[in-house]
DNA sequence: TCCTGTGAAACGGTTCACAGCC
DNA sequence: GGCTGTGAACCGTTTCACAGGA
């Protein structure tokens, strides 16, 4: 039985990965709890309690062999192998995220973008032809897909979310600005950008008030 | 000295405004700390708890009056008034969001859309067109602008958000991946596409292994 | 000596439970 | 009776401090 790891400790082990992955390509061969918490943005005392929730990796004195705990790390978090995923909305938001280079980078391959506008289905996106949205349950099935990004208007993401996970997606990245009911087997993640810019509007109201 | 507010606090006031505005368009006249739980995705407690670190705006038995309550939530948050904000990046990213119909809807104007490119510059973008991002000093000083979208690439967006900030800029919503160093009057939104994903894929992997 | 791994303490956010007002 | 506002309890995360191995 795993314990609970906190959504703040997977963000940090992003950023742990990221550093470690620059330094394996530099040829560091090995990293301190403090280089590590620099890249994420944090403490080496957190540093060392979020590797310590899944192993011991370092050796005492010495630090961690950056190529060795590079690996558990993407082992860890499931980045060992690739994740098949579909784009879901073919409009200026998922046309942006389809030419996202670091999605592919990270090993994240888009198997298939789908609409259902018909001016858009049979649109060459690069090698990608923009499918029909009809077809989601097949294509996810017959192409494995396991992710799927939503970026469709908010009255459709609740119908196309339940449908990508009849037909076994289990991940979800979502961009409309909705609460999705999924169930537990299934995650998600929110993107809401209004909520980001409030958020920007309150720190600076409060900035310009408090002091 | 006004008390720490929290993120996730921050974030579902966001939601409750929202569920305010939506029973305020329907005439709903008032609402209880439960309802508005259901829009925040949260306990009645914790709305109530939430409410009560900016003052108590219900009456016992009764519930909140929703316009009044909205009204106290623009001003907490500083929405009941426009901000000026400028989009810099005019590639796919940029062009996205600034098609996005709800950054103007709630009150975000963008009086400039701001590009290196020489093919960008002079394009036009509905009523924008496309500025050369060396004068962004003086397009924020000139159009007083508040807040900025950083939407370049992640080897520009240090430099861009230090002249954004010394121009006057006070929010930025970066979406670049990387960490931003701004003075401590500055706020920062970070929008990362990869840790988001990359997330989805520690948990979906920590299901299929743990149950 | 250097740096990891880890219990213990401190902190902050959430939940509980109830007093108080309509 | 119903629902808010809030101190107190609870719980998870972060920080501290140090024991222990290289």
């Amino acid at each position: 039985m795993p314990p609970r790891i906190s959504d703040s400790t997977v963000r940090r082990l992003s950023h742990y990965l990221r550093g470690l992955e620059e330094a394996e390509r530099r040829g560091v061969p090995t990293v301190s709890s403090q280089d590590m918490a620099v890249w994420g943005g944090t403490t080496a005392a957190q540093v060392r309690k979020d590797l310590s929730q899944f192993g011991s990796f370092g050796k005492r004195g010495m630090g961690y062999a950056v190529p060795r705990l590079a690996q558990r790390l993407r082992e860890i978090m499931g980045l060992d192998h690739p994740w098949k995923i579909a784009l879901v909305g073919a409009g200026r938001i998922g046309s942006a995220l389809h030419a996202y280079p670091r999605f592919r980078e990270r090993g994240f391959q888009c198997m298939a973008v789908l609409d259902s506008d018909p001016e858009k289905i049979g649109q060459h996106w690069g090698s990608t032809v923009v499918e029909d949205v009809a077809d989601l349950e097949r294509i996810i099935r017959e192409r494995e897909v396991r992710m799927v990004i939503l970026a469709v208007p908010a009255s459709a993401a609740q119908e196309v979310a339940d449908r990508a996970v009849s037909a076994g997606a289990r991940g979800i990245l979502n961009f409309a600005p909705t609460r999705l009911r999924v169930p537990p087997e299934v995650s998600v993640a929110n993107v809401n950008l209004v909520i980001e810019m409030e958020a920007l509007s309150f720190d600076l109201t409060r900035k310009a008030r408090g002091g």
